[in-house]
DNA sequence: GTAAATGCAAAGAATTTGCTAGCCC
DNA sequence: GGGCTAGCAAATTCTTTGCATTTAC
C-alpha cells in the first residue's frame, strides 16, 4: 500500500499528460487523456497514462472523480473546489462556490473520529440538456 | 438508454438482496450481497445480483456508492443522507446530519440549467483507526 | 551508473450480456 | 400463457502489471 519510492523523476510523458489536464475543464477519462498525448507522442502507451495519472494524483497535482459505475475522471484543477454534475449528458462543470470548511467542524462533533476533508457534487440538468429537452417536447 | 419495461415483478431473489441490504449498514459491495443472499439461496448468481441492484437503484430503493476507484458499493438506506468514509479502513458510516437543502438553491444561482440534488462526503480517521495509530507510534 | 519510468502485451478484476428455462401476474 | 427473470457462462470493459529497454539525474 505504501510505496517507498526515493524520488519521483520528471519525464516527458508526464509533462504531457498534466499539461493536457491543465489545458481542458472538461474533467476528462484517462482514455481520453491518452487519446490526446497520442497526438505529440504516438507512442506513448496506456500503461503509462495510468501510470502516471496515479502518480499525478498522489502527488496532489489532479484529482481523480468517480462519479457513476463506469470511468473514473480526472480533473486538473489541484484546488478543492464543488462540482455540477448533468444527469443527462453527464457533463461535469467546475463550481465557483466557496469550500465551506465548517462543515467539517458540524461533522467532528457528530463522528467520534477526525475529519479531514469533504466532497460536495450537485446533481440536475444542465443548460443545454434542458434546451433539448423543451424542443423534444415540442415536437411531440 | 432507457429502458422500455412494462413492469417490475417481484421476485424472491430481489426480495432476498433488498433484506440484505436492509438488515446491514455496511455499505457493502455487490459482492458481499452475492455470498449473504446465497446462504438462503444457493443457486442464485452474480448476474441477478447484479441486474437487481440496479433495478434497486433505479426503483430509489438502494443508493449506489462509488467511492474510490475499486468496487461500488450500495447503502440499503433509502432515504437522504451524508456519509463519513475513514481512509484508512474504508469504512462507511450514516450521518445524522439534517441534509441542507439550501445549498442546492446557492448553486442554482450560478448553474444555467437546473440543479436538483446534491451528494456530501466527509472524509478523515475513523476512531478504530485512530486509536491503531497511536498504538503503534508508541511502538516504535 | 543506477534507480525509476516507458512500451508493449498479457493478466486481472468488476460488471454486463446472450441465451434457455422457469416463474410471476 | 406471455413476458419478465433467473441461472450459467462467456464476453466486455477498464485498469493493473511483468519484464526488457530506455531515460533522467
Amino acid at each position: 500500500m505504501v510505496k517507498a519510492k526515493g524520488f519521483v523523476r520528471k519525464t516527458k510523458q508526464r509533462g504531457a499528460i498534466l499539461r493536457v489536464l491543465r489545458n481542458t475543464d472538461t474533467h476528462p477519462t484517462a482514455d481520453w487523456v491518452y487519446q490526446e498525448v497520442r497526438k505529440e507522442m504516438p507512442h506513448v502507451s496506456l500503461g503509462t497514462i495510468y501510470r502516471n495519472l496515479k502518480t499525478l494524483v498522489e502527488m496532489g497535482e489532479v484529482q481523480e472523480l468517480c462519479y457513476g459505475s463506469s470511468y473514473t475522471r480526472f480533473d486538473g484543477n489541484p484546488h478543492r473546489h464543488y462540482h455540477f454534475v448533468c444527469n443527462e449528458c453527464g457533463k461535469i462543470e467546475d463550481l465557483e462556490l466557496d469550500c465551506i470548511d465548517e462543515l467539517n467542524k458540524v461533522v467532528a462533533r457528530e463522528v467520534s473520529g477526525r475529519v479531514y476533508d469533504h466532497r460536495l457534487e450537485f446533481y440536475g440538468t444542465c443548460a443545454e440538456c434542458m434546451a433539448e429537452e423543451s424542443v423534444s417536447s415540442q415536437d411531440a
